[in-house]
DNA sequence: GCCGACCTGACAGCAACCTGAACGGCCTCG
DNA sequence: CGAGGCCGTTCAGGTTGCTGTCAGGTCGGC
């Protein structure tokens, strides 16, 4: 596991490193967002780290624009005593979880684990259609790295949709993985779902190839 | 099954690019690195042969980036004998196999169906008609690469037309692969059809035998 | 030039599709 | 036990865009 810790308070930040270091991670230690987004675009971190109040811009900036791409890597953002409303936004912009200053090291262990666990470390495939990524194991879908809610029904739907990406399903395919067999279904269902699929994913997510069934691509 | 293949090398690439389109596979050759992300924001690849020493970049530089953003497409690095640190470097940084130059052609078809098998990818091969591929089993037409909608009439008449390549088919024959037996029809709906998919396709794709009927050629 | 074959833009009709709304069943609370 | 909320399903009305047709234009052979 690599850990990116972006923080400009140097004895907190190199203390932070050496534990993480100690616990036998790899961390790279950033004091400033440029040099992150760098760092990012070079190598492939399982866990940021996250200071709001940075020299050349902030922390939330950074995070939004981050999961506007499609980065779905987890987010523990550090925040000192008295910005509240800061860690609320923070947690509204795709933070995983915040650590309020001054922090005990063995809790930032503790919440890092956490964090890890809950993403399945590195070994759970994601399913990216676009700006949506599915975690068939999990079952949880993100739109823009912000998870959203699906019933059961619309979850049947879109992943009988996703296992094949760009191949054409047939509505009575789906109905199929919908219900038991020989299920008589006189009705437009799969419509209604893909309808409400669409409301929540985005409109451009799955395409309609009419007289035939349905497509999403990757 | 579609593969992008990244070499600034013109003889070699032009080898690789002939065998694996012989077998029957969409490859598309890119000499630069800038090429290649741009195919990748628009074509969705199955498999990315990747050489290292590029004119404008580092092909490990690219891999990471590539695998940061969470793209898990297989990718085969091919390198020279001499740069074994930088294979090795190249399966740490996300690479799934690696090939030696100079390398037998039957052994890219090897590693490349091991690395689909492995996930899980099906490799049914591609009509191809000049630069138009169309994969019958997923029901996908595609020109220079990119897909192109067709309705279900469209369909089915490059459909008729592709199965036979190089062979005239009446235009009596598409009408019949259209309706239902039966089925008069005392219209130019053929005509139309064909016209339809030339605006979709190019005007080369469909030639037209007069007084007889249609003929694609591969 | 003349003729038949073919091409293609336009259009009305219609089936397929979309979606808001409503309703009943089920579960969870209070 | 009742209230309320969520989910699945159905329905109806609106919308989309495919389809077949036609008319006028173009092309090729003689």
């Amino acid at each position: 596991m690599r850990v990116l810790l972006i923080e400009d308070d140097r004895v907190l930040g190199g203390a932070v490193r050496e534990h993480v270091a100690s616990l036998g991670y790899g961390i790279d230690l950033m004091t400033r967002l440029d040099d992150a987004n760098e760092a990012l675009a070079t190598t492939a971190y399982e866990l940021i780290l996250l200071d709001l109040n940075l020299p050349d811009g902030n922390g939330l900036t950074f995070l939004r624009g981050l999961r506007s791409r499609g980065n779905t890597v987890p987010v523990i953002i550090l925040t000192a005593q008295d910005q509240i409303a800061s860690r609320i936004e923070g947690l509204n912009s795709g933070a995983d979880d915040y650590l309020v200053k001054p922090f005990d090291l063995s809790e930032l262990t503790a919440r890092a684990a956490a964090v890890a666990r809950r993403y399945g470390g590195n070994a759970n495939p994601l399913l990216r259609l676009g700006k949506v990524e599915l975690d068939l194991a999990r079952r949880i879908v993100c739109v823009k790295g912000k998870p959203v809610d699906l019933t059961a029904r619309e979850w049947a739907v879109l992943e009988r949709l996703a296992r094949h990406p760009n191949m054409m399903i047939a509505k009575s395919a789906i109905e199929d993985s919908l219900y038991e067999f020989g299920a008589e279904i006189d009705s437009n269902a799969v419509e209604v779902y893909v309808s409400r699929l669409r409301k929540k994913l985005g409109s451009d997510v799955i395409k309609t190839v009419r007289g035939a069934g349905y497509r999403v691509s990757s």
